[in-house]
DNA sequence: TTTTTGTAAATTGTTGACAATTTCTGGAAA
DNA sequence: TTTCCAGAAATTGTCAACAATTTACAAAAA
């Protein structure tokens, strides 16, 4: 029995079951693709399948798998051309982002952004590409949470979750990590110039370089098959 | 027992179930604010409070309704500043509709548009607010599908699902019926013209107009209150 | 060998029952 | 009258059992 279950009862478990799996599924403990079977899932965290299934259909709406009826429900896998939109999609939520921001930044906001390109810079001159990483994801996160727009931050970030099960992107964002350290302090600059027009296309183009890299990763990695023989991970 | 019900047993119970109290909210039958209670629903539809419950899930996620734990399941009620929240997020996924179709219009889509807008006008001529507002979000729902962006259609469809649980929209919108049928027109232009930061423009200036009419009524509304005597509607 | 078919096992779909919590109601105390 | 507090009723949270469907497997036929 999973310990967080019995502690909190102050939400209903198929809260806490949903956040578990969604761990899971992130984490990549379910890789997508992979089948989520209720009675196993049940039993491992201790409780019946009724809170399993309840998680599974807010799973579901949330994106992060698929049911198909009598069959189960799969982690998603979510295909090249599908990402590819998601990322234009966030390009001009990002770029709705910096208008707003140059709008209406205040001083603590702008040392905020500029103290976590500060910590980029060190972690791409450390060489710690998983670092870099976890701080590029928090840098946009803190920026879409700063517009104070409640539904395009959660929007976000789903559409932030959902990329993520792109699985080709995890395996190949160390190559990538040099490259956009120097962008990050343009945007910063645009948006503190206070030119909504000017920070709002610095944004765009940082998403679509984004896009642009993450698809020529992926065409390259579909011309030279897996080199490496361990791909296949123990799912558990 | 609901007739479709045990027609359609090829989508499982939780998503008829799901569809049909979708379709409650959103003709108002049940109205925002309003409880939804398990037991009568399920008896109303003739199915165990299970697939009530999966449902609940879905609609939670979706944004339609709002759970509290151990008191149940409430019609989500939009306050204005998150109404308008949604607005600025519309409006700039409106914009990467307008610059997307301006480069990829086939002359069949440009001509589907075109028949729209003229159906537009004819409703305006014929002073048919109801069918002219149809008409509206069907033309606006078809250019977001015609991007072919599927997430785009997805979380575009969502929000205006949303913004229509923002009750004071529904009782208002036969004023501003005339006003926005030249700018139809405009936007077809734009797109047209194959110029895609005209069209996105249009488009984006197009969404904050309509923002703008509903926050001017909304505090208009709010100015004058309730010269009508029969808002309470009959619930069931 | 390959394909097919029938039976058993595993898994999902649905239901009704029970426990826990909240809400309602009526009367007693201030 | 108003406030407060049982106790009852209503409602939600969770579970275990049963039905329906799919999947796995082995034997028979091609």
């Amino acid at each position: 029995m999973h310990p967080t279950i019995a502690l909190l009862q102050s939400r209903s478990l198929s809260m806490v079951v949903q956040q578990e799996i969604e761990r899971g599924i992130l984490s990549g403990e379910y890789p997508p693709g992979s089948k989520l079977i209720e009675a196993a899932l049940a039993e491992k965290m201790g409780v019946s399948r009724g809170p399993i299934r309840e998680a599974f259909r807010m799973l579901d709406e949330a994106g992060l798998v698929r049911t198909e009826k009598n069959r189960g429900v799969f982690v998603r896998d979510i295909p090249l051309d599908e990402a590819l939109e998601i990322f234009d999609l966030r390009a001009a939520m990002d770029e709705l982002v910096g208008r707003q921001l140059a709008t209406h930044l205040t001083a603590a906001q702008r040392d905020d952004m500029q103290a976590m390109v500060s910590a980029m810079e060190q972690a791409v001159a450390a060489q710690d590409a998983q670092h870099y990483h976890l701080l590029n994801l928090q840098f946009h996160d803190r920026l879409v949470e700063m517009t104070g727009n409640r539904k395009l931050t959660a929007i976000y970030r789903k559409l932030i979750k959902e990329l993520s099960l792109f699985r080709r992107l995890n395996l190949a964002d160390g190559w990538l990590m040099p490259a956009s350290a120097s962008e990050h302090q343009q945007i910063v600059q645009a948006i503190a110039s206070g030119n909504p027009q000017l920070a709002g296309q610095a944004m765009f183009d940082h998403a679509m370089e984004s896009k642009a890299r993450t698809e020529a990763n992926d065409l390259r990695r579909h011309a030279a098959p897996s080199i490496n023989p361990g791909t296949k991970k123990v799912t558990r």
